[in-house]
DNA sequence: GTCTATATGTTGATAGAC
DNA sequence: GTCTATCAACATATAGAC
């Protein structure tokens, strides 16, 4: 507040849009302080005045998508209803939120645990996979879903479709709304034409 | 040949084999020559006898997985009959294929195409995706998929439920054949019960 | 085919001026 | 809040002996 430089002037908020985007293109590994300084258009010390290092760029970056994530859960229609009906909601959700916030749920997705940082992200992400498992079994239990469908296996691959939409979503190209119908379709009907 | 040494003595293939376990458990980037040498129990002026460098390990590993793949499309099953059973045959073979080559195909599909090596790679991926997203066309058009779904979107949703596999998978938890059945029951059928 | 030693560049991070 | 200057550690790769 009370600034009156024409522009730039950083927080660490929005330094961390301009970070999140050069970790997305070059990977976490792949990028040095020294790319993220001439992105950022300020020097290398700069950054260090608003975040302590490289891994808490990560960090705060995973963990907005992390929370954005929880916060489905809590949502009403993930909390009341047939299971089967909560876990459609929870899948759409899922999909919105990710085109939502693309490059931080991107950048949270490519996380492998080689730092404190990672397995950090990697448990929490566990935990919400853990709990929309809980989601499928229930529904199962009521005889929702096909007898046949392993519980923990439908669910990563689950998942896996859902996420895969990190790897070729761009803006403009399709609304969220429509991608996660898709992936609510494909998911709980499947691609093969009535008999 | 005609080597008496006890054990060791490298070929480019045994250290491929080294090389691929440690860039999946720390990314390419993330993996250093020396993280290397130590995997592989030799020096790393050792390993520059066997490859030209890094990035060349990456390029023989990849290119393995690319050619595994591509193998698919050649089979009998995937070029004769309806193109909705030839699009069941691919699905599943590429879901048998990524098991049998996991880290491998792991690594292929964690490259981001940073490099004159990584966009090569991403090329070919391009184009393995390509032709099966033709399959799905060719199958929408003889009216053996649900109508609503779109040829192009499918595709991608599919190969993310498959991709996924990669990401969890380890041997001797499940048979290849029977992940490769619930993706193939998941990706046709969908998860909810009948009516 | 392996080694030790080393060249040469890049890395994440800090000190301290403005 | 930004900068320049600098550091110690680590990177990829090479030279040349055995």
């Amino acid at each position: 507040m009370a600034e009156n430089s024409t522009r730039t002037a950083y927080t660490a908020d929005t330094l961390l849009a301009v970070t999140v985007r050069v970790f997305n293109e070059r990977g976490y590994d792949g990028t040095s302080m020294e790319d993220l300084s001439r992105a950022a258009g300020i020097s290398k010390s700069s950054i260090y005045h608003h975040v302590r290092g490289k891994e808490e760029l990560l960090r705060l970056a995973v963990g907005r998508a992390l929370d954005a994530l929880f916060a489905i859960l809590e949502e009403p229609a993930a909390v009341t209803g047939r299971p089967v009906d909560r876990l459609e909601h929870v899948v759409r959700r899922t999909a919105e939120v990710l085109i939502d916030e693309l490059p931080y749920v991107t950048l949270l997705l490519r996380v492998r645990g080689n730092t404190a940082t990672e397995e950090w992200a990697l448990e929490r992400r566990r935990d919400f996979d853990h709990r929309v498992a809980e989601l499928v079994k229930a529904a199962a239990a009521e005889g929702e879903l096909r007898p046949d469908v392993e519980p923990r296996l439908a669910t990563r691959l689950l998942f896996g479709m859902i996420n895969s939409i990190a790897e070729w979503y761009r803006p403009g190209s399709r609304t969220a709304d429509g991608v996660a119908e898709a992936v609510v379709h494909l998911a709980f009907d499947g691609l093969r034409a009535e008999p």
